[in-house]
RNA sequence: GGGCGCAUAGCUCAGUUGGUUCAGAGCACUUGGUUUACACCCAAGGGGUCGGGGGUUCGAAUCCCUCUGCGCCCA
């Protein structure tokens, strides 16, 4: 078979996946194997894939392909969120483009253009995902507004509001004004703002007094309707029981005392607006103060403005500064930073808004979910750290608002009859909601169109944290087969910034309605920084072209590249110069495929060498794979992918293949020939889940293969009992191979002349090696001897002594002066020791391994003095 | 303001119960190399007071206290 000379990713990646997706290997349907399924979390419909998207998925199939190499059913469910508020702001964005105003539109005539764009762009990163090498079973992709999984979320709905855990309250909610609509306090980004500190005066009724207090927000003096001072602030002692007057509308307000007031901060004085401040509106309700609302829903003032009525907020604050001034109300302001709540996604500065709201009781639902991950361990997170922040959150939950002022999500299924508070049904359909309301009201009169639904949307979470069940169907049909079989589901993997938004939830959902966990490992990546640091972020234009990476490093290349430096839960640093060192390995690889290919195989007998070379290989690579097992099981990727790395780049490429290399133009034996096929065919394997694309291609270039040979489906190494002896005596003939070669380099030795070693054996090393030795450094031979060879240079390893003849003059001060440095270094060495074993303590404390292995330092070091002493003996 | 976490080589990070293997890996760096798989390569080498200070211990990168500097979450 002709092989190419360069590995060319490009058409080589197409090719392999097209085969896979032929051959259907990424399908699952529910067998008698045991399964490994994944869900993923699901990219919102408005993204392209970003460098988080990648390692995020890169990481999940190197899981999946690697349970599907160990014989399990493994299903990879894809899909994608519908992102209500994001999606919505794109789809009014691109209608505003197009001269229509969202408010014009009709609820439907809105959701057919969402739709539209639902179906032009929601797809896209799937897509890329394929380009990626991702081994999901397309087969099953969902999307959260599809019908069954709209079903499921309303289901979820109604049967949580009539077991009274959903409730309809006034509450203050952040209020996004630009998308008009509430956003939950995780969509919420506090950011530090220069802004400035107002003192203002009120007048104090029936008085020439005034009272000082100090605000950020002068324009919300129109909703104040009380003034706060400490009880115990002997500076207002006067003020007790007083009124106020509210500058500008001169609204006559309370001075209350609370000990919520900070008597450093500001003048001690605090004006209270329950409308328009969290804090304040709990002071309200305390001292039963009236609410006085000034906004309109898109933060411009309302009639309680007065004349700045119709007007935005921040215009106002200007406006309203010079007007304080002017009427003597402005005492003086002040530099100040303070944090703003802004929009996640509007960057719109949020307002605190009472309003008519959604809830979800979380008090009792969180337990079985508290108690999973932080009493039974059920649901493992990786790293363990995170912990520690799911405990803080899950034990200081609040009520979770699900409803959303937006039309594209699932509209609440809430239905109403009249305008009392209590005036509504909740009902999956509105036939069912009829019925409930003639009942409620007992009046059989009532018509459907007698019934209003609910506007608002639920949270996209709402939909999201059914979705390890929801895949499956499991919410509609508990019972079926698919959700029998692959639910629970083993692995979830996402980033630590989405721990409450989703995964908690995924948890509290999984036991409230299967009894049961969703998942049982979480693993959560890192965040994609840049080299600098800085996050990625589309406004910043850190972030790399995926596709184009892809393009030019091979997707290989990037999933090595991504995959090297991001140890679980530590953020990665990318540079593209890490998905140069996956091409580069890539291309190693290659090329020692192209080695081995490149040989012609004879009926010769073996070299003693290249048995040797096998044998160690084999137990250097059960050691191997031990090490890599367990890294895998503590969901260390990057490290088993060190580990294999090494093992393929230095093992397998500079020593295996460097053995047993025939000489130039020589054919090899066969027996060594098939041996390192196999030992490459075992080494793809554990690449495989990296490096899909490479590996498949040399396997099938190893050999003809029928589908069902492929590498995606071969079978995981098993381990096996090595001998570890084996390695030792490797590592101490690597040494001795690194001292010849420094001796050639030193003295300029060309490689093809052989030169003679002579070796003291004091160590009573075993002469397995040799011929590897031999071989490696071109040697004539190893011969043995008793006594110091003159003329030489020598170097050693542990206490054995090793002599390679010059036939030039040996530079005797260099060698002493190198010998006594070694001497010196471990009579050092031997004093430490000794001092150690001279301590009584010690020898009492410590445990019996430790002053055996302190022990035989000390034998060792005086072993390889002796051998200085004799060699330096013998130079003068 | 409250909580959690981090600080080890130039960079990114390992280092499990305090002691064999304890100061390590990859990259970067330096030097040498056109030997017929690969210069996307090979070989050799330098480099760290384990953030500072104190303590416990026969023994500390590892445990405790404290200071400094960062990061994240919550308010």
């Amino acid at each position: 078979m002709e092989i190419p000379a360069k590995y060319d990713a490009s058409q080589v990646e197409s090719k392999w996946y097209d085969y896979w997706m032929k051959h259907k290997f990424f399908h699952s349907e529910p067998d008698e194997r045991e399964p490994y399924t994944i869900v993923i979390p699901p990219p919102n419909v408005t993204g392209v894939l970003h460098m988080g998207h990648m390692l995020n998925n890169t990481i999940q199939d190197v899981l999946i392909r690697r349970a599907r190499l160990q014989g399990k059913n493994a299903c990879w469910v894809p899909g994608t969120d519908h992102a209500s508020i994001a999606t919505e702001a794109k789809v009014v964005a691109k209608l505003k483009e197009q001269g229509i105003d969202k408010n014009d539109l009709s609820r439907d005539e809105f959701l057919k253009h969402a739709w539209d764009w639902t179906h032009e762009y929601g797809g896209v990163i799937l897509e890329q995902l394929k380009k990626l090498g991702c081994s999901c079973d397309w087969d099953r992709t969902k999307f959260t507004m599809d019908d069954d999984m709209s079903e499921s979320v309303i289901k979820v709905f109604v049967d949580l509001y009539n077991k009274g855990l959903i409730y309809r309250g006034y509450r203050m909610v952040n209020w996004d004004p630009e998308a008009k609509t509430t956003l939950s306090d995780e969509e919420v980004i506090y950011e530090e703002q220069q802004g400035l500190l107002y003192y203002l005066s009120y007048k104090v009724e029936g008085t020439n007094d005034t009272l000082t207090i100090a605000t950020t927000r002068p324009e919300t003096i129109f909703g104040d309707t009380a003034i706060c001072i400490n009880p115990n602030d002997e500076r207002f002692t006067h003020l007790r029981g007083k009124k106020a007057i509210v500058p500008i509308c001169n609204r006559v307000i309370p001075i209350i005392e609370d000990e919520y007031v900070d008597m450093e901060f500001g003048t001690g004085c605090l004006k209270v607006t329950p409308a328009h401040d969290e804090n304040d509106k709990n002071l309200g309700d305390k001292h039963n103060l009236q609410v006085v609302d000034i906004f309109n829903d898109d933060a411009s003032l309302n009639s309680f403005g007065l004349h700045y009525e119709g007007k935005d907020r921040f215009v106002v604050r200007k406006e309203i500064k010079k007007e304080l001034e002017d009427k003597g109300h402005l005492v003086k302001t002040e530099n100040y930073i303070n944090k703003v709540g802004t929009s996640e996604r509007t960057k719109a500065v949020i307002e605190p808004r009472l309003s008519d709201q959604w809830f979800l009781k979380m008090e009792d639902l969180v337990k079985p979910a508290i108690k999973a991950v932080l009493e039974d361990g059920d649901v493992k997170l990786f790293p363990k750290k995170f912990e520690n922040t799911y405990r803080h959150w899950m034990e200081n939950i609040r009520d979770w608002n699900i409803s959303r002022q937006l039309l594209w999500g699932q509209q609440i299924p809430a239905y109403y009859f009249g305008d009392g508070t209590d005036d509504f049904v909740v009902a999956e359909t509105i036939e069912e909601a009829l019925k409930l309301a003639q009942d409620k009201t007992n009046n059989q009169q009532f018509t459907i169109s007698d019934l209003t639904q609910d506007t608002d949307a639920l949270d996209t979470w709402f939909s999201s944290w059914l979705w390890p069940m929801s895949v499956f169907d499991g919410i509609r049909y508990p019972e079926n087969k698919d959700i029998q079989y692959y639910y629970p589901t083993n692995d979830l993997v996402t980033g630590p910034d989405i721990l409450f938004f989703w995964v908690a939830r995924m948890i509290i959902a999984g036991y409230e309605y299967r009894n049961e966990k969703p998942f049982e490992n979480v693993y959560l990546t890192g965040l994609v920084r840049d080299k600098q640091r800085r996050k990625m972020s589309k406004s910043l234009g850190n972030s790399p072209d995926a596709l184009k990476l892809i393009e030019e490093f091979g997707a290989d290349g990037v999933r090595v590249g991504l995959l090297l430096s991001s140890a679980a839960g530590n953020d990665l640093l990318f540079d593209e110069a890490l998905c140069q060192q996956g091409k580069g390995f890539a291309n190693k690889i290659w090329n020692a495929f192209r080695l081995i290919q490149g040989w012609d195989v004879a009926d010769i007998g073996q070299p003693q060498s290249s048995k040797i070379a096998i044998d160690w290989f084999e137990a250097k690579f059960q050691d191997t794979l031990l090490v890599i097992e367990d890294h895998y099981s503590k969901y260390r990727i990057s490290d088993a992918l060190m580990e294999t790395y090494k093992l393929i780049w230095n093992d397998f490429c500079s020593w295996f293949l460097e053995i047993i290399k025939p000489e130039y133009q020589k054919p090899i034996d066969k027996a060594t020939y098939e041996a390192a096929i196999s030992i490459l065919e075992n080494n793809l394997k554990l690449l495989h889940p990296f490096m899909p694309f490479l590996t498949e291609d040399i396997w099938q270039y190893i050999s003809e293969r029928t589908p069902e040979e492929a590498l995606i489906v071969a079978k995981w190494p098993n381990p096996k009992a090595y001998n570890k002896d084996l390695l030792t005596e490797f590592d101490f003939a690597s040494e001795v191979v690194s001292g010849i070669r420094t001796i050639r380099k030193q003295k300029n030795i060309p490689f093809k002349d052989a030169i003679q070693c002579l070796v003291i054996n004091n160590e009573d090393a075993n002469t397995t090696f040799d011929e590897v030795i031999v071989k490696l450094v071109n040697l004539e031979g190893i011969q043995y001897t008793d006594e110091a060879v003159d003329g030489a240079l020598t170097f050693r390893v542990k206490s054995n002594e090793y002599f390679i003849p010059m036939a030039g003059a040996i530079d005797v001060e260099a060698e002493i002066k190198k010998l006594t440095e070694e001497l010196q270094y471990t009579e050092g060495f031997l004093k430490s020791v000794q001092k150690k074993l001279s301590n009584e303590r010690f020898v009492a404390g410590a445990p019996e391994q430790v002053v055996a292995s302190e022990k035989k330092k000390e034998a060792d070091a005086l072993a390889k003095i002796e051998t200085l002493k004799a060699s330096l003996a013998s130079l003068n």
